[in-house]
DNA sequence: ATAATATGCAGGTATTTACCTGCATGTCAA
DNA sequence: TTGACATGCAGGTAAATACCTGCATATTAT
């Protein structure tokens, strides 16, 4: 996974708006999916092809057509590698910070 | 959360590497925090304001140092926003890509 | 074949962002 | 008190980014 793709991909909204759409009905077209943004073809276009640079979108052509999938893999490996990592010592960091501020 | 904040926070390596930094050794001071950075401390500093508005560090002044220390929390809403949802229908959601690649 | 449709490609621009330098302020220690 | 140290604050710049317009290509339906 490159990490810095998906958090990237992820740091948008509109990207994050995207993956939303297509978690409410996969498979969705270009044309689908903009119907829904409020800017041009193209500017949805670029926000997919770095979601499909991250990893986090496949696509399959179908015709004239352009069918686009959430792979929800590198989402799993971030939680992995980011989240699942602090949750263990949560309670501890907070213990900390509570020692620090009550002056040790 | 300000889950726009928290992403683009997330979505800058020097900031990640700011949170490994500070998972290692919680409660480190700017000074220490930029040893390990190849940048200026005033551009660490922005890092960590930005960090600091997505709630995702916190800090504590004591004397003339300031103390950094990881929230874990807005991590963990970003898992029950993000992953969690999505993990929920990840083999739904592969089966639904296997099943258009093979021409349905 | 031809018109309508869906997408691809090549730029151009304004904003955001990630750095920097220079100087100011506040704190500690001798 | 004075020098050293830790951080704050105010810009300035180059690169990245998020939009756009215009035109080209490929597919479908009549």
């Amino acid at each position: 996974m490159d990490a810095d793709k998906v958090f990237k991909a992820l740091g948008d909204p509109t990207r994050r708006k995207l993956l939303d759409l297509l978690y409410e009905k996969n498979g969705q077209t270009l044309g689908q999916l903009c119907e829904h943004l409020g800017m041009a073809r193209q500017s949805a276009t670029q926000h997919l092809d770095l979601l499909e640079e991250a990893n986090l979108v496949s696509t399959v052509r179908r015709g004239r057509e352009k069918l686009h999938f959430i792979n929800p893999v590198p989402l799993h490996e971030v939680y992995e590698r980011w989240v699942r990592k602090f949750e263990r010592q949560r309670l501890d960091l907070l213990h900390d910070l509570k020692k620090e501020l009550e002056g040790e």
